[in-house]
DNA sequence: AAAGTCATACCCCAAACGGGTAATTGCGCC
DNA sequence: GGCGCAATTACCCGTTTGGGGTATGACTTT
C-alpha cells in the first residue's frame, strides 16, 4: 500500500504484519509532524514488489513476517540503500534475532511493548544520528562487548612466554621448520614447545590448539 | 570525600574530576529523591583509598582523570563488584575510548554535553535494567556489529557444499579419519576435499585454511 | 645447596598430512 | 541422447607432525 508525498515532512515506511499494532503505529506517525507514512507493507512479498518506487529513508520494520524475515528485508534495503535507516520493532528479545538485526544493519532496535511516547522519540533519534534501543537491548548489546576476562584467567595464560609466541606464529599457518627460523631455534625444540602446549591447552592437535588461541 | 548514608535512596559514587562539571552532577543527584551521592572522588588514587569502604553499586566515572583512567578503575571495580553498574560520562567520542570502556564493562556511556535531564533519565534506565548511551554512541556502537557486507562474496562462498561440510569439521580439529566417519566418505576423499579448500582458499596447509574459515 | 621451572636440543617411530593422478557420478545444454 | 564440466569419490607416495623419552644449562625459589 503506498500513499502520497508530504511536503516538509520526512517518509517513513512501514513493515509490519499485525493489523492492529500496525494501525496504531501508522496513527502514531501521522499524528506527528515531522513524519508520514510513504507507504505500509504487512509481508516481505508485497515489499518487494513495492520497493523499488519508495523514496523513503527511514524503515520500521518487523522481523517476524508471515512469509519471510524482515532481517533479510534489511539487508536488501541497505543493499540498494546504503544510508537507509532501519529501525527494528520486534517481539523477539533473545540474542539471535537482536545480533542478526544488528548484523543486517539494523540502526535500531525497539521491544514491541515500548511506550508510544519512547516509540516517537525513537524516530527523532533515528533521524539524529543516534541508535534508538530498548533499554534491555541495550543492555544485551553493551554487555557483548565486555571482557569475560580481566579476571578470568585463559587457559592460554598458562603458557610460558616462548610457548606463546611458538602458538602465535603456529597460528599463522606456518610449519615447524619456518617458526624455527623466525625465533632461531631448532625444530626439535620449537617441537617441545608446541608439546607443551597441547598438555597445557588440553589439545590434541595444533588446529585444535589454534582455535583456541584464536578465540582468547 | 565520603557522605553520610540515606534512607530509601540509592547510593552512587560520583568519580569526576572537572569541579564545576562534578558539582553540577552532585547537585543533580542530590535533587532527585531516589539518589543520593554516597561518596565523589577526583582522583584514580584517592578512589583507591576509599573504595573499600562503599556500598553503593552505581558509579558514575569520568574517563579522562589527572592520574589515570577511569577505565582501569571500572575493571577494578567489577572485579570486586561484579554487578557493579559504571556509567561512563566522557568528553571522549572516538572508538578507542568507547569501546574499551564497554570492554571493561561499563553499562553506560554519556558524553559530557547531555542534557541534564537525560542524565538524570539515564540515572533511571542504568537501575532498570538498560544501558543509556548519547545517541552518537549508541548509533557507533550498534554500528560495529555491521557486517562490512553481506554483498561482499567471501572466498569461502567459493566452496562447494561438500568443501564446506569437510572445512567445518577440520576446523572443529577434527582428524581426516574423524570427518571421513561424519561424513561417511573414505578418508582419501576427505583429503581431496581439503586439497581443493586449500586451493581455493590460496593456502598451503589446514591451520591457513581454518584461519580463514574463522575469520568469515 | 637442593628443588623446580624454563628454554634449549636430540633421537625414534607411528600417525597424520599434502600433492599428483584418476575413476565415477550428476547435471545442464545443445 | 549424448557432450562437457564440475563435483565427488578414491588410491599412492613422500613429507610433516605428534607423542614418547632423555639431557643440559640458566635462572628462581626455597
Amino acid at each position: 500500500m503506498i500513499f502520497t508525498a508530504m511536503n516538509n515532512k520526512t517518509a517513513m515506511v512501514l513493515l509490519e504484519d499485525d493489523v492492529i499494532f500496525g494501525d496504531g503505529i501508522q496513527k502514531m506517525i501521522s499524528g506527528t509532524k515531522d513524519f508520514y507514512c510513504e507507504a505500509r507493507f504487512d509481508t516481505v512479498t508485497s515489499f518487494n514488489k513495492g520497493f523499488s518506487q519508495l523514496t523513503s529513508n527511514i524503515f520500521w520494520v518487523d522481523i517476524s513476517l508471515p512469509d519471510g524475515s524482515g532481517i533479510d528485508v534489511i539487508k536488501m534495503i541497505l543493499k540498494s540503500k546504503p544510508t537507509a535507516l532501519c529501525l527494528v520493532c520486534s517481539l523477539h528479545d533473545d540474542d539471535k534475532h537482536i545480533f542478526e538485526a544488528m548484523k543486517a544493519g539494523a540502526s535500531g532496535y525497539l521491544l514491541k511493548n515500548t511506550a508510544v511516547d519512547k516509540m516517537l522519540e525513537s524516530l527523532y533519534e533515528l533521524q539524529n544520528g543516534g541508535s534508538p534501543m530498548s533499554p534491555y537491548i541495550a543492555r544485551k548489546v553493551i554487555s557483548s562487548f565486555r571482557d569475560s576476562d580481566s579476571s578470568k584467567s585463559s587457559v592460554l595464560d598458562a603458557l610460558t612466554v616462548r610457548e606463546s609466541m611458538v602458538l602465535e606464529h603456529i597460528a599463522k599457518g606456518h610449519l615447524y621448520k619456518e617458526v624455527a627460523d623466525s625465533l632461531e631455534i631448532s625444530i626439535e625444540t620449537v617441537k617441545k614447545h608446541l608439546r607443551s602446549i597441547y598438555t597445557k591447552l588440553q589439545v590434541q592437535n595444533r588446529t585444535e590448539a589454534v582455535v583456541k588461541y584464536l578465540n582468547r
